[in-house]
DNA sequence: GATGTTCTATGTGATTTTGTTATAGGCTGA
DNA sequence: TCAGCCTATAACAAAATCACATAGAACATC
């Protein structure tokens, strides 16, 4: 029967050239690389290395063999070092993934009710972008996550959460924020704050926002996060087109929050890797989520999508 | 350490579901499954399996790292059927890749030059196409090629043997048969036995012979096996541009061979894979080769193109 | 609630693999 | 001829691997 050992020896031996030479590199002795190699030959059922002249010379049997042996085997070093990867990422506790807006609104209200059930869990958050959300949930290296929702991805289960009012964002004083509410039209002649062109998994959000409409507004700075969103139009840079998460926050910063007229959506989902079953601790701050979305008094901008 | 039988038995445990099925899989008892697992978790210095409920339940960290394994491994299982293949392939003396033409013509001679120098080894012969001798070289599955010239390729070696005569083969009794020679405009109203089309590692053969002089006969008949074109002749289907290797066999058969006046050379050469040192037994039959290329009374029609 | 089934975990001892040291012999170039 | 390479084998030690026996936990069924 063919043993690994001797395979590892003998991608040493041939890319080495001597036992010698194999043993060393293998931190093992001469002789326990001359016996391997005979070992794997006669398992083999033909001669790897004919010996001439003292040293060993690798017949086209070999050479076969090896490509063999490379194409299906990176060796335990590599995984070694997956494995250490692995243990430094590896913690107790839950790891979320979170969009920057919400990791400042309404993750910090979902772990207050979740930590009523689960006083003692300590919690990682991993606050990314839409796009890295993905790619988080897909390689395991959080629990969950919340955000906005994508599409259907392989790996990744989504349940809908809430479905949030969209907002137009103005700078305080601004003529239009006497308005009770906005619509595309009332921006045609604004300098707007967009959206990332292209950007992954998400459509695009001028088109989205004023396509509908036929109208072209100006835009000057360009950006995916929220918050950033938020912070230019309190500088004055021009109005936008925000969620409501952050509006609290960014009154007190001159920041006037509208109704926006306009048929898109802006849904919010959780979601998990679809693999692992979901540990109780998971079930948990779902049932968190679930109780803050369903709150009017938390959350009185949006409509939960999903009951308890 | 990590070790090779631990990462076995973890995709198969991982893939089986229990240590108990793993076991059976792997045609030992359950405890050693579980020792194995348990070894492997300590050399991780990760838990890769919840104890829950009595059972084993992979956590997230297991399927990360079997992602890791799944990349770098395939199993043993393939390389004793890798091994399988070259072991039933393999040999003992020379294996020599050969077109079909040359295999009832030159070949023969060769070997004649050769079992006088090596009366004791057997060869094996394999006769393939052009475009197979390329493959069988690169796959180590013969020692030594002889073929009509092709692209450079990596991994192949290629001595110039000889230069061989074009001919044209006619019908016997066929009008043209009358001439001394005959040229591509003779043959402008003919019926030619031509080439596959595409055909890879060669050059389209029809431009070769005709494109220069701007005739363009007529096709019934496509082949690229020399033999097969000189049978259609022999039948009466048409005419062909052939090699002279065959031509005194089908002479006896009604094809009568005469120079055929165009630019176009046939060039043949002896073959080698680049790895791999050469044997005494390979020199050997180099050197029959050559005795036989060299020699005007065994290769009358070419000029040779290399030396002892 | 007793019972049987199914699963995992551990202790013990036999077997196999893997490794070391010691030793011998072949080739090569100074 | 001799030192410096190399490979191969024998004898023994250490470690890995395995089977067997056994025990405990979960769960379904009667």
């Amino acid at each position: 029967m063919i043993r690994f050992r001797q395979i590892e020896a003998f991608r040493c031996l041939m890319s080495c050239g001597t036992t010698v030479a194999a043993a060393r590199r293998m931190h093992i002795t001469q002789p326990a690389i001359s016996r391997l190699i005979a070992d794997l030959e006669d398992d083999l059922g033909f001669r790897l290395f004919n010996r001439a002249k003292g040293r060993l010379e690798p017949t086209t049997a070999a050479i076969r063999f090896q490509r063999a042996v490379e194409e299906n085997f990176l060796g335990l070093e590599r995984l070694r070092q997956a494995a250490e990867t692995i243990r430094a990422e590896e913690n107790e506790g839950l790891a979320i993934a979170c969009m920057p807006v919400l990791s400042t609104s309404l993750l910090p209200q979902i772990l207050n009710e979740f930590f009523k059930l689960r006083p003692d869990v300590p919690v990682r958050i991993d606050t990314v972008g839409n796009a890295e959300v993905t790619v988080k949930l897909q390689d395991l290296k959080v629990d969950v996550a919340i955000s906005l929702a994508f599409p259907a991805i392989a790996g990744i289960e989504v349940e809908p959460l809430l479905e949030a009012d969209v907002l137009c964002a103005l700078p305080a004083g601004h003529p239009l924020a006497e308005r009770d509410f906005i619509t595309p039209q009332d921006l045609a002649n604004e300098t707007v704050i967009g959206w990332m062109p292209n950007y992954p998994l998400s459509q695009n959000q001028e088109q989205k926002y004023f396509g509908h409409a036929g109208v072209y507004p100006r835009y000057n700075i360009r950006t995916h996060t929220s918050h950033t969103r938020y912070a230019m139009v309190a500088n004055g840079f021009g109005v936008s087109i925000v969620e409501p998460f952050a509006s609290d926050f960014w009154e007190t910063q001159g920041v006037v929050t509208r109704p926006f007229l306009t048929p898109a959506k802006h849904e919010y989902v959780i979601a998990y890797p679809s693999s692992g079953s979901r540990s109780a601790i998971l079930q948990d701050f779902r049932l968190a989520t679930l109780r803050v979305v369903n709150d009017p008094a938390l959350v009185p901008w949006g409509r939960a999508l999903t009951q308890e």
